[in-house]
DNA sequence: CATGAATGAGGCTTCATTCAT
DNA sequence: TATGAATGAAGCCTCATTCAT
């Protein structure tokens, strides 16, 4: 996975512009190869600046990094808001909503690279961002919505906590993106098209599996 | 989280015993610290050895990583094969099952550290180790004995496929371990006792929702 | 010992202005943080100006340093043209002389910190310095015409050198000062004032014991 | 003053040899450069090793040069136990002790320069050295007792201060060499020997003259 | 078996300086 | 006149690793 080349232009001097280059190359390099295993070469390089630069924009690599974890946030922040659940009737809702967690992590490997490389310091950049905090996810207001809804409808079983079927949904849409290289390594999988589709149809089941109301008497 | 002590004598002139404590103290950083965070220095500092006594027992860092994940897998294998599911009823044996998992990465939380680690790294080491790969996990088997006894007995709905519940239940055990710092900064869990608690019915009470016979009719 | 505030005005569209208090702002950081420790930018920071700016009125560090360096000295000639000695008994003019040496480097710290290190760089900046070059101590003259009356009047020895002594005064003056914070840790001085005015003493009482006549016979 | 070649054999394998031959080679680079001025590339270079074997046996450059400074002071605090001066006359020991102190500033170049910097950085190496703390000059003592038996004997004034007088004797022995550079720009000063031998006798009619016991009467 | 000495490569960052407006 | 953007050249230090004993 070789980081894609978002040199465009030769380096302009405009600020707004230099900045956003280097965050997108930072991104890049910093899901590709981790936090420690970035180097800041790699990112003036891709970036198309000089390692300097990069300093005149950010105070070093850890904020450097902080700043590219609040441009992640604020990115599927900004994708959830884009979702419109609620005309959907419960279950369909419901469903959209794994789906598109599930393929958002597909279709965005740097989210997940990102996300458990700052798990892996024990969330000391997110902890330290105020923009990120700010950004808290409203999912879970949704999935409270949609568990009404269908408890009401009698097609969801009740009592459910909307926090950990939030928890849940990201754990399945989460864990095999971010842990098919180990597990291919134990299973053999099929071509990553086949393992994904089967994968989504699966978790899918499992969650509507689960809400489904239990059967009256 | 400081890595634990893992001096326990002073340096004593025994082969086995050296390779042992330097691959303790390894897991310990490379746990802590990961790949790249950890230095050769202090895992020699917290063997209570010698730098170079570690080249002397490990051609390298990678190596010894890689030992060290070898070793990893071991002995989630050996715990894995003590659990003794055959003769309890499928709803209770796949219930001892998530649990098991559930608390294997909760109380050996080096487990999800290194495991992500090397997913960050695709898997590399994992690849270049014959040791891991003849490790395969045992579950999927005693898995899909479960399934089938539960869909005799009438328990639980059919065609489930054992890999994908395997890794539906990796799933829902490793996430909430694994991504609980960030989780933590997004929402504000309660004191870890409470939330592992909490966590640990749910998860169930979704393997087994999602599990149980569709009413017939 | 913080630069003071020179920064005085906001950037006022200003040549003279600007470069004079960038010259002031210079003089600050480099006495507090020597020639090799003073960054252009604290420079222009405290200046309140763009650091390019310096780079408008000055071609380089070097040459920032070698004008604080003139105006350091064309400041100590002017106070020194001041001194009036010439209407003073020989013994009271010495010690005027000595008085003002020492009171000087008392009071202009910046003054020693700028000599010494342009010592400590072998004067290369002096010596490119027409200016410096030009602005010859007078007081080797005024000591001379002092010897001269004093040995008329049989106060003072015969055959001083006058530049032997201005260079004694000049060591006796500049050595505490410059020393001073070595010395802090070699003997326990006691605070600044009492220390200051002990060697004041001291010293005048050096020089006129030195010049005073022999007894005759 | 190019720094002296120390490199005298091919990195041997012993520590003490290696330790001292990066201290030597220290010692001269930070005196020809500075403290700032000087580049670790540069002491490694001399001392005829890599880099990073500085950093074996000091832990940075301001630890280094603290040594260099303990080095320092331990050679001019034996050479002054090697005076012997109680056995002279009090103006002979006198005389003797002011060019003694000369005649080492002269022959020991690296001593003012290292002195001067560490003055302009407030002493914070010193501070920080206990070694150097400890190292607390005899000569003050030397000095009392000189003082005491030239007015046992009617030769010296009374009522002089042995510190005041060591501090201007260091002045008048320390001043000429450490500012012999801008000494030279102002004043058209003859060849070094000639300038040294004016100056040093110069000094030490200076100081016997203030000494010399004021006629009776 | 074990160790302290030694090293080459490279990482992050700083800084004086120049460019374009 | 004044500025923010941009850069090349180091600088200090770290680190995995090898060597010699």
């Amino acid at each position: 996975m070789a980081p894609t080349d978002v040199k465009e232009a030769p380096a302009t001097r405009n600020a707004a512009k230099s900045r956003q280059r280097i965050l997108d190359a930072a991104e890049s390099v910093f899901a590709t190869k981790g936090l420690e295993g970035t180097r800041m070469a790699a990112i003036a390089s891709l970036a198309g600046c000089n390692q300097a630069l990069l300093y005149h924009y950010f105070a070093g690599k850890d904020e450097l990094f902080t700043a590219v974890l609040e441009q992640t946030y604020a990115k599927i922040r900004a994708a959830e808001q884009k979702l419109d659940l609620t005309d959907l009737p419960p279950i369909a809702a419901m469903q959209k909503l794994v789906e598109f967690s599930f393929d958002y992590v597909r279709d965005n490997p740097s989210f997940i690279k990102l996300i458990n490389d700052e798990n892996m310091h024990g969330a000391e950049h997110l902890k330290a961002s105020d923009d990120a905090r700010r950004l808290n996810t409203p999912l879970v207001d949704t999935i409270a919505a949609i568990l009404r809804a269908g408890v009401a409808r009698g097609d969801f079983r009740v009592s459910v906590d909307p926090v950990q079927l939030y928890i849940t949904i990201a754990s399945l849409a989460y864990f095999f993106t971010s842990n098919r290289a180990t597990l291919s390594v134990v299973f053999d999988l099929p071509d990553a098209n086949t393992c994904f589709a089967t994968r989504r149809t699966h978790i899918v089941e499992v969650v509507l599996g689960y809400l489904r109301a239990t059967p009256a008497g």
